[in-house]
DNA sequence: ACCTGAACACCGTTCAAGT
DNA sequence: ACCTGAACACCGTTCAAGT
């Protein structure tokens, strides 16, 4: 359990120097040679501590699920489900003008290390949602669709406020479509 | 008007080719060296008849372009907006299975060659959608709204589909979830 | 007018050689 | 144990030189 110094040190090095490099410029700038340069290492350095660049992108994305975690972890603490519904969709919503990240992720999508690290967050997700729909009285089966359409039109948005800036109303028009938006999430909800 | 052969087949050839590394391995696969090696031709070459890469990325996305604009045209037709509405639904409902050079589009829109086109077919789109509701006796911020959450859903209902296989429901549930989600669009429509 | 071939600046990955 | 430096296979782009 307890280290000489320098070993572990330099692994963590190179996660941290790529976590910082994908706040700047997303999932790509965690390359290999860039990140050596930020560290003024060699590549060959890299892989002596890492297997790969798969490797080092697993190990920063760790650190982002963890992040999203403790979000689901304060939602839990609301027991009745409806409430706990509809305060999700009024803090994904108001998130919606802000978030880059996330979209960054599921255009990476295709890159296994990005997809494995995703879809356990997103399944998470959904899965937290789906109790509470049951819980507020849907069947699962109507449960289970209504988590995947909210979180469908969540990421939706997502993308329509980074790929195509001006389509999601901003301003003051922003909080009349965020109300409507949480309406239409609201009809998801079974009336009590 | 009349042409020397040669030159003008050759910038055509290219772009075929292009379209078919397209639809093999998506915009990524639009790459001089493996086009060139398609053709057997040099890099030399391509850069004659093109300024650079994005060039080619930029006429071979006119040709998806055109192809979705016949969809659109098509749905025009239907006089009663409410029934065009519910048709579109309908229609992009019983794609979500199938689509994936749409989202592939969504991941690249970082490349300025991606979101101009991606812009502009959206933006048509929506505004086409924001039309119908407008004439389906929405108020214009409404109808713009609820063109905006519709086309959302939509993309959002892609995403899964591709990132995350399993939660978009397949098989026999397929059927359950597309008409449950049909209504949720339906809610959007204001009563005759 | 059109194309070749080599060069350059970026990537990821490997590996002998050094400390 | 840890790192360097050079090599290789891929990218995009440029450009002198050929036909």
């Amino acid at each position: 359990m307890s280290n000489g110094k320098r070993q572990a040190m330099s692994a963590a090095n190179w996660i941290r120097a790529g976590y910082d490099a994908f706040h700047d410029g997303g999932v790509d700038a965690i390359a290999v040679e860039r990140v050596a340069k930020r560290l003024s290492a060699t590549k060959g350095s890299f892989y002596w501590h890492f297997k790969d660049r798969e490797s080092l992108v697993r190990a920063v994305l760790e650190l982002w699920r963890a992040e999203t975690e403790e979000i689901i972890d304060q939602l839990a603490a609301i027991t009745e489900p409806r409430e706990r519904l509809l305060r999700l969709f009024e803090l994904v919503t108001s998130q919606i003008p802000t978030d880059r990240s996330e979209i960054d992720l599921l255009a990476r999508g295709d890159q296994p290390a990005v997809a494995a690290v995703l879809e356990d967050v997103s399944r998470r997700r959904i899965t937290f949602m789906s109790a509470a729909f049951r819980e507020a009285g849907l069947r699962p089966v109507d449960a289970d669709d209504a988590a995947v359409q909210a979180y469908a039109l969540w990421i939706g948005l997502l993308q329509l406020q980074v790929n195509l800036p001006g389509t999601v109303p901003a301003g003051k028009d922003r909080d009349r479509f965020l109300r409507s938006t949480r309406e239409l999430l609201g009809q998801l909800i079974p009336a009590p």
